[in-house]
Order: C-alpha cells, then sequence, then structure tokens
DNA sequence: TTTACTTTGCGTCATAATAACGCAAACTAA
DNA sequence: TTAGTTTGCGTTATTATGACGCAAAGTAAA
C-alpha cells in the first residue's frame, strides 16, 4: 500500500463510470488512457474518487464534465465492486455506473475529446487496467436486459427519430437479428412512441415517420419480450 | 459530526440487511432493536460498519452470524445509498444486501433469537431509523420482480416442497391472485422443478406431489411472467 | 425520365402462449 | 358415512408471436 491511502482507516470510495454511445449502428464506450501508475499509458474506465460531502452523482457529474464537457446525461448505478485487491495501490471499493448519451452529445464529446479520452467499440475493446472488463462486462449485460423492459435506449439517440433508427439499435445492442416489420408492430402498439407530425427532410408523399418517445405513459409497463 | 468520524478522510462505508423469512403466507423482515443512539430503542435493520481487509460479503456474512447464528444463505447486494444525510453522525455509506432465509434456518433464527431481534410482517413494519424504509422498499421491490424471471423464490422454501406451497409463496410475495392451475402448469412445464418421487406424510393413493428445484437447469431461462 | 433496386408501411396466417374455468379423484373432518 | 375441501388434469376461447408477402415510396444510375 502506498503512502496515498496509508492515513486512512477504511477503504477509500471510487465510482467508476461506464459511457455508452450509438453512432452508425456502432455502440462504443469512451475509455481513458492513464498517465500515471498503475496501469500507465493503459486503458480504463474513467473515474474518480470520492470526497467527503459528495454524492455519488455529483462524483459522476464531476467526473463526466471535467473529461468530457457534459452536463446531463442517463445515469445509473450498476454495482458495487469490492475485491480486495482490485486496485494495486490499496483497498478501493468503486460503485461503478453507466450513463448513456445521445448524438448531440456525442458530437459535442467528439469536437472537444483530449487526446487521453477515445471511444471504442464495445466489439473491439483494448486491454482494461483494474478490474475494469468485469465492470464493462456488467454493465453491457445491464444495457441489454434493460432495453427489453424499460425504454432506456431512447436515451441514445436523438429526440426525434425513425422506427429504423431505433430498431436498427435493437439489433446492435442485442447483438441479434429482430424482424423489422414485428418490431415495427410491437413498438407502435406499445404506444411507447408516438408520431411527431414530422417527416424527414426531403421526403414528399410519405406519412409522418418521425417518431419520439411518449413521455405520458408509465414507463414500467414497458415489455418488448424479444428472445436473447 | 461526532468525534467517531472526525478523523476519516473518507465517508464510512457499512452494509445493512434486508433478511426476509417466510412462513404460512406471511412474508417478514428481520428487524433490530437499537440500543444506542441515534434512533434509541427504535427499530433498524441489521447492520455493521466494513473493516479494512474485510470484503462486503464477509461483513454480511459476519453480522448475519453474530446477530443470527446463520451460516449459509441467499445474499444479494442491493444498491449503493450514499445521501449525505442519511445518517446522523456523520457521512456512512452503506452498501445494501438482502438475504433470504429459509424454514429451517428460521427455526434456528428463532429459537436462539435475543429480544432485540424481531421478526415483521412486510405489511406492518414499524417507523424505521436511518433511511432504512427506502432501502427496505427497494428490496421487496427487487424481490418481488426478480422471483418472476430467477428461481430464487425457491430460498425460502424447505428443500421440498408441493406445488401448492410455491403458489402460496408466489401469491404472498407477489401481493396478487394466481390461478392455481395455470401457475401449475407453467411451472411444471418449465421443468425447474422436479418430482422427488415421495409423498407428503400421510398420503396413500396420490401421486407423488414433493418437488424440488432442478438444479440441473440453466437458470437463466426461468420466465414466468405473471401480470403484476 | 426511365429503369432497376432498396426501403418502408401495412397486412396475413399458422402456431404458441395465456387466462378462465370444468371436473372428478383424493383427501379431511364431522 | 357424509359433506366439504384440496389437488391433479383437462378443455376452450382469446391473445401474442414469428415468419413472411406485397405494393407504394424512395433512391441512384443510365
Amino acid at each position: 500500500m502506498t503512502k496515498q491511502f496509508s492515513s486512512y482507516k477504511n477503504p477509500s470510495l471510487a465510482v467508476d463510470l461506464v459511457v455508452f454511445g450509438y453512432h452508425q449502428r456502432e455502440l462504443s464506450v469512451l475509455l481513458l488512457n492513464r498517465k500515471d501508475e498503475p496501469f500507465k499509458n493503459g486503458w480504463t474506465l474513467p473515474g474518480g474518487f470520492l470526497q467527503m460531502e459528495e454524492s455519488l452523482l455529483e462524483v459522476c457529474s464531476r467526473i463526466l464534465k471535467t473529461k468530457l464537457g457534459i452536463d446531463k446525461l442517463y445515469l445509473e448505478q450498476l454495482y458495487t465492486f469490492d475485491e480486495p485487491d482490485r486496485d494495486p495501490r490499496g483497498r478501493v471499493i468503486s460503485v461503478a455506473h453507466y450513463a448513456l448519451i445521445n448524438p448531440r452529445q456525442l458530437a459535442v464529446v467528439a469536437g472537444s475529446m483530449a487526446n487521453d479520452v477515445q471511444w471504442f467499440p464495445v466489439n473491439a475493446l483494448p486491454r482494461l487496467g483494474f478490474d475494469h472488463k468485469r465492470i464493462f462486462g456488467q454493465s453491457l449485460q445491464r444495457l441489454k436486459s434493460k432495453i427489453l423492459y424499460h425504454p432506456v435506449g431512447f436515451e441514445l439517440l436523438n429526440d426525434t427519430f425513425t422506427i429504423t433508427e431505433l430498431h436498427d439499435l435493437y439489433e446492435t445492442i442485442l447483438g441479434i437479428e429482430i424482424d423489422r416489420r414485428n418490431f415495427r408492430r410491437k413498438i407502435l402498439d406499445s404506444e411507447y412512441i408516438i408520431a411527431t407530425g414530422a417527416k424527414r427532410e426531403g421526403l414528399k408523399n410519405r406519412h409522418p415517420d418521425l417518431y419520439r418517445f411518449n413521455k405520458h405513459l408509465k414507463q414500467n409497463n414497458f415489455q418488448l419480450n424479444i428472445p436473447s
């Protein structure tokens, strides 16, 4: 244990963040290239230590703001990881969270991104430091199962979107093929997305085909029942 | 903030436990009557602080062993609660877990139970100290949803049980009526429970009607799909 | 503009899953 | 012995689902 931790009587508390972004049928995660030991020059999830008087969500916001310049996004606590040897510097317990950012925010991030920050497709991750591979895996697992019973996938899309975009998102995240017409029927029958009345740029005769999430429905009835 | 915490640079880490027991169509939770301030003489969930070098599950085991004299049981991490004012003594972050104990263990507990420990039916809880009402509520919520897609309810029953007992358990936990015959068909079709070949004491001509959980099936396919 | 190709919205149909409920044999208690 | 309850096993109508057809709308190249 290094000097940094020797004065603590409790384990240190940290948060780690799995930030998901989606673009053109690709789900990606944001990783950080470490400048310091341990895992110097290696990739890890962004994270940070909890200060006294700071809530977990505040730490998350602080990290996201500092590293990405982003304010509001979908954020959810995932799990608390406490293996005694998960951090070579000493006992650090990490409350992992995952975040979903939409295309607009993704663009902001891309514009101002430091060169130690990088997007990686979830299917092509580099080796990760600490126990971050496990944390990432569990996040992806959660995301996969959650989109089936909670309309959380919408957070990865623009405010308005086409059904095809939503369909592609689901296929990408779940990694399976979903019949386009059955998906359409299910999602429209549920009334969780509704037409905006608008049509895509350039379209002339087609019915309205831009949709948005219906915020007036209780989100807890959402149920897609797509086999995994 | 009291002296006890003033030397820490990090928030303290604790665990709180929601211990569920089931008996005769009643789901109960184990509560502790506090001897000390804060909430002296009030009821709270059992809990304890994390020592350096101790894992979260170890703390849970330690508490359960000390307070209840019980060793092995179903234990699952629930959520980490971090509201800065959740503990009047100072900043304490609690990783809540919930546990399920079976009738045999419940009997052991009942036999050796200190008078500061008591079972309360989940529908008749006393006022709880700290933010424990919220923790309890979230545990019950989790239990309710989890038994629908994971065979976790079995942990509250004996090794062998009748379908009726299982049916009653589900009705009790979910707080709804479930058609006996449809429940039977679903649970038997799924093959998650199988006949033991034995019959209940005293029965003569009836088919085997004692069942046990089928451990040979992958538990992740369990799906009951009962409307809530 | 014509032509060939792709995308999208809407519909059909066979099958599976589900909810509601009937019934008689096994069991229990008076 | 009798009356009432519990339990196992069915049936049926309705709904949900998966698989797929098809034509209008849209796109891109000649």
